[in-house]
DNA sequence: TCAGGTTTGGTACCTGGTACTAATCTCCCA
DNA sequence: TGGGAGATTAGTACCAGGTACCAAACCTGA
């Protein structure tokens, strides 16, 4: 045999490690990276337990579906269950696997923080608001599971300055409380 | 005929409908819904430019794929260009289209946050850290396309507690800055 | 040299489609 | 009353990216 070939569990690795940095090859791709047959990368596949392309696909989409309207690409972390324009508001947040630090299985603090920001931002009756000063207070840690209520009130308006108040509770227990100051910028920014 | 019956157009946009809150149908699935049949579904999609549900969910996770990693699922925000654990650390957060507020362009203040705590806690010499409290302030609005360098450095530790301060920068300009009270509970945790 | 694991090739079958043709249904209008 | 047009359905051939299974060929070490 010449040194082209590798070990079974070489090749192994390789294939995991190639299917973590790009899940979306098919197995006739890696049959090439790899230099062996598409029946092999298959029985490699089955060996290590890794679904069939179409089906890490999907999964993921379907687990972006739901989260990545949670926090990326969107505006809104949390869902709004209470909401007088102006005044207060409420939302709530179901803590799931995936806004844990995987070690500790501890809510990722800037959820917290992205949802009382997404609060204080939504109760201003403007199109345009963006956060000036924020002074945040972490209580105590969330676990995975947990709901968090966060609660909203202006406590004052100078201008086009708002200050806001938010706490979120789990149950009757503070885990978060934050200040925002925001500011509604609907006229300047129209120049941009 | 009798009323059992919609109209095309009707039928058009009960599909296009019922694939935005779930984009996950295959053909057969809209042709039950629809009570017609998959031929009919198949020419509403060509008709309607709706390609079929493989790609629909390809492209979901494609972008999910870049995106859930650039803030959820993830605890990291920002690449680390710089770190000295225990002392000062730098990254880099390059803002796309995905992270700005969509009316304005406008980069949404929670990847700010997200970054310089990130960076906070990345500096503090230890598996399990939380964000105790942060007081951060909003200098300037950050548009699509900047990139936003966020310095820390570790100003105080008492016991389990460090000060961090993080400053973000878009080329000179100051954008934002904050105080992170970071807390160190490797001990604590353990318990849980 | 030969047994055993490894690799490859090949076949039948599956899902969720594309692309195309043809038949049927339904309605309206002359 | 019959014809024509659009809408709908049926059916076929084909494709990607697989599953599941079987048999042959290939190494490799004892």
């Amino acid at each position: 045999m010449i040194y082209v070939s590798q070990t079974k569990s070489d090749r192994q690795g390789s294939l995991v490690r190639h299917l973590e940095d790009n899940p979306f090859l098919t197995d006739d791709d890696l049959a090439q990276v790899l230099g062996v047959s598409i029946q092999t990368v298959r029985l490699d596949r089955a060996e290590l337990d890794i679904p069939e392309m179409r089906s890490r696909i999907t999964k993921m989409a379907r687990e972006s579906y739901q989260e990545l309207r949670a926090i990326a690409g969107s505006e809104i972390v949390g869902e709004l269950v209470d909401l007088v324009v102006g005044q207060r508001g409420m939302s709530m947040l179901e803590v799931t696997e995936d806004m844990t630090l995987q070690k500790t299985r501890v809510l990722n603090g800037q959820y917290l923080f992205a949802q009382a920001n997404t609060l204080a931002v939504g109760l201003i009756d403007s199109n345009v608001t963006l956060t000036g000063t924020a002074r945040v207070s972490y209580k105590r840690p969330v676990l995975e599971g947990e709901k968090v209520v966060a609660r909203a009130i202006i406590t004052a308006k100078k201008g086009n300055k708002y200050m806001v108040r938010v706490s979120s509770q789990v149950k009757d227990e503070l885990v978060f409380t934050g200040k925002f100051l925001v500011f509604d910028l609907s006229e300047e920014v129209k120049q941009l």
